[in-house]
This record gives C-alpha cells, structure tokens and sequence, in this order.
DNA sequence: GCCTCTGGCTTAGACATTCTAGGCATGAGG
DNA sequence: CCTCATGCCTAGAATGTCTAAGCCAGAGGC
C-alpha cells in the first residue's frame, strides 16, 4: 500500500499488530489498514509479513482468533488480545521505550 | 557485558556504529564499549555481531581500517567513515526519526 | 614462574523475522 | 463481463543477530 521501508519492522511488527488490537478485535487486512492509516502510512505492512506474525501470535497465546463477517458482509477471521497478549504489549512497550530512547541518546550525542 | 535485549538492535546497529565512529576512528572492541556507555547499559553489543557488521560496512565502502596501535599498546583495527559512510549515517538517520515517530504515533493512540 | 583477567579479533552455525511474489476467492460497480 | 478492492494463504529467499567457541598478548597478583 505504501512503498517506504523495506525491512525496518523487524522486532516491532508484533507489537505494534498487538497495539492495533488493544481496542478491540480486528481482521488481519484491518489490522495492517488501521496500522498505515494510524501512521500516515510510514509504516507499510506487508501480509506476507503480518498474517505469519499472527499465526505466530496465536500461537504464543497472545492472540485469539474466530471466523466471522464484516460489516461489508465478508468472511474474515477476527483476531482479539487475549490476557498474556495484553501482557505481552505491556512487556513490549516498555521494552521499546527503553530501546528508543537508548538510540536517541546516542544519535544525539 | 550489559546484559539485556535480545536481538533487539535489529536494523539499528549499523547506525549506531555508523554514529559511533562520527567523532574519530575507533577499533571494534572500543565501539562497542562506547556504545554501551553512552546508551547507559542499555545497549549491549555483541561481538558476534559487532564485527560481522564491521566487515560489511566496509564491503559496502561505508567503513574503511587500518590496524595501528592503542594508546596502552596493543594492536588494533581502527575503523572510520568514509565519505560514503558519512551520507549513510545521516540517510539512517532520518530513516530512524521517521520510522520511530510512526511507531511512537501508534504506540500513542 | 604461574595464573587469571582484560583487551582485542575471528568465525561457524543456529535462529528468528521479514519480504518477495505468487495464488486464491468474493463482491461491487462500471 | 471485467476490473478493482477486500480478504486470506504460503513457499522460499534474504538478511541480520546471537551463541559460543577459540586465539593471542599484556598486566597484575601470588
């Protein structure tokens, strides 16, 4: 959808799809809309990237997923947060904030 | 030496390499020393990475060396930028701020 | 004289994650 | 009828990081 970066998700795909969930259950196509759209589409998630991150995720027990339909009136499988997944953001978040802000005291030292 | 995130430096360390060498020629082992003092322990470089990085940046004309002595006088292989590494820093750089300000806007929302 | 610690470099192999690039199916609108 | 947007799936390549070794030299303690 928009053509930016061309790897540099690596680590933060997980928690961003977990934060696209934090308000509610969403489909994989809604998640990466939701994540271009929210970015003002510097992030650009590919689904070769993002549907592999949300079996992993599911699988982890991150995540909790169903078959349902879309308001369109489409079948999509419904991705929510479960407990640990909620926890796991948390963890996550933290994790880049102490990250980003390590970098950033290097890049302007 | 510091011990904390794993493989977390995805994406990023040819960057703070990049930084590190900004203000002079380093050898490898003083560049992962100062990285990990300026971010506060954050940072940890591992030499296994470290040092593959190096050689690739160099291949790429980013880096060149030359092996000199240390002030305590030990053989070494200082690094430092080149013209073209120089321009690389900055385009990470601003890769970064971009990528990072995207993350930090959906982190907020 | 010996031993350990720190500084310093090197490398193979495992591991995880992302992307490329295709394919498939459905519904809406021209 | 045809195309576009929605929606999912997957194999394989590419990349980069870490683990975990090993090697060498000098300094300091004992």
């Amino acid at each position: 959808m928009a053509k930016t970066n061309s790897d540099q998700l690596h680590g933060t795909l997980d928690m961003l799809v977990l934060k696209a969930l934090d308000n509610g259950p969403l489909h994989g196509y809604a998640i990466a809309v939701r994540l271009e759209r929210l970015s003002d589409d510097v992030l650009s998630v590919e689904e070769g990237s993002l549907y592999p991150a949300l079996y992993r995720m599911e699988a982890r027990g991150w995540l909790g997923s169903e078959w349902a339909t879309t308001e369109t009136g489409r079948r999509a499988r419904f991705y929510k947060l479960t407990r640990t997944g909620r926890a796991q953001l948390a963890a996550e978040s933290k994790s880049w904030e102490r990250l980003s802000f390590a970098v950033n005291t290097v890049m302007k030292s």
